[in-house]
DNA sequence: GTCTATATGGAGATAGAC
DNA sequence: GTCTATCTCCATATAGAC
């Protein structure tokens, strides 16, 4: 639950760090820790306004410097988009194989309860949106905002689909009387009302008059769990 | 379920019609044919490309003619989006209130059956998403994509939110004990598992290696409407 | 690793002829 | 109602100095 190792690789030093005594403090920085910026920003920008949206150089002038060092980073957009998903998706994937492996455990040679395996994927990803911080917030927009447009959703499953489809498994396994494609159905609305529901959490607000707080996500959760859960079930078909 | 006569006044000549017996006839053409084929025309490349990433140009291309007459018909990019969505969310609008009260009658005193007003919010979608020919399913895509994006969701809402706020009143005559804020959860969920699954028919196919066929949308419906109902009753506090 | 300068093309919107 | 021409600005990406 707290941060991604594979993360805090990012701001270790390089061997090429510049030599102690140096006066230019400004100039030769670390390449890494610029990069990482340069992806928060990215990310923000992305949340915000989409890829088409989002000019390089919008995230130049984020960062306070010019384009070329975008570029020289990152090379084209498109990298500096994927690479945007690259850097948080490793720890979601680990944290859902983590929740999968604990709820095997848990049920031993039973089959998994579904409210464990439908928790063990939507947890991460909200526990990330609402406990993660602005970088983790505006990442989870940033999916939410590109998910349902073919063009990125296929960049995006490139990085998600592996976990996905162990989590298929187990539902499958949980549900073996249930045909493959209800199980396609009901994983993908699911995840479908999962990240709209993080998507705009100022939208709820409009509907209900201000009744939910937009920070609450944590409380969207647990009707999330229940909501999902009985409606895999559903799907059930009636034993003779 | 046929055409809604609110957008047949759009075919109707206008009083500054061309007097009979002009020779140009490509000249001056009917203005409010134009139009229509325009909003076909953003329509689909909305869809496909998302407003930022379609161009004035690239409208003005699809229809075979200059970028000036696309200004001269909407004025700016942003009327023009806007009227796409005008165009077509009257008649989605209508289906669904027709859907409600005939669910009413049906009930009559009782409380309308849960399943009857997800079925009327779900459905239109869903039919004209697969039967409405290839304006109405661009029409969908183009709904999936930019409704978890804030900045269109709010003109989107504009149009749909008058009868989003019937069918939650219906939803909470039917779960009297169920907390208003659970209810706006609940149809959060509905509405973003139903626009995601309108809006990648290949993704599905993907991840069950082929076993959907994208055109079967309608068999999408007939899970969304048992996954829906379950989750709502799912949220009803228990009854001590 | 970061900068300035630039190459090349596309963006939204308007003017005015027909 | 439709066209051509154009204004002004912004896009991605690169070259080369420091």
């Amino acid at each position: 639950m707290t941060a991604n190792p594979s993360l805090n690789k990012a701001s270790k030093r390089r061997s090429s760090a510049r030599p102690p005594g140096i006066s230019r403090a400004n100039a030769r920085r670390d390449g890494d820790a610029t990069r990482n910026r340069m992806l928060d920003a990215a990310e923000a920008l992305f949340a915000a306004h989409g890829f088409h949206g989002t000019s390089m150089r919008d995230v130049a002038e984020a960062m306070g410097c010019g384009i070329a060092l975008v570029t020289y980073h990152f090379g084209t957009k498109d990298v500096l988009f994927s690479t945007v998903i690259k850097r948080r998706s490793a720890y979601m994937a680990n944290e859902r194989i983590l929740a999968l492996d604990a709820a095997r455990a848990k049920a031993q040679e039973n089959p998994v309860p579904v409210e464990d395996i439908v928790s063990g994927y939507v947890w991460p990803f909200v526990e990330r949106s609402a406990f993660g911080g602005k970088g983790w917030k505006n990442y989870t927009l940033f999916i939410a905002r590109h998910a349902n447009s073919p063009e990125f959703a296929q960049v995006i499953d490139q990085y998600y689909d592996p976990v996905a489809r162990q989590y298929l498994n187990e539902f499958a396994r949980t549900f073996p009387s249930m045909p493959q494609t209800d199980l396609y159905y009901a994983f993908s609305l699911m995840v479908g009302g999962m990240v709209s529901i993080v998507a705009e959490p100022g939208r709820m607000e409009k509907l209900s008059s201000g009744q939910i707080k937009a920070s609450d996500i944590e409380a969207a959760f647990q009707r999330m769990l229940p909501f999902f859960s009985a409606g895999f079930k559903s799907l059930v078909p009636p034993s003779n």
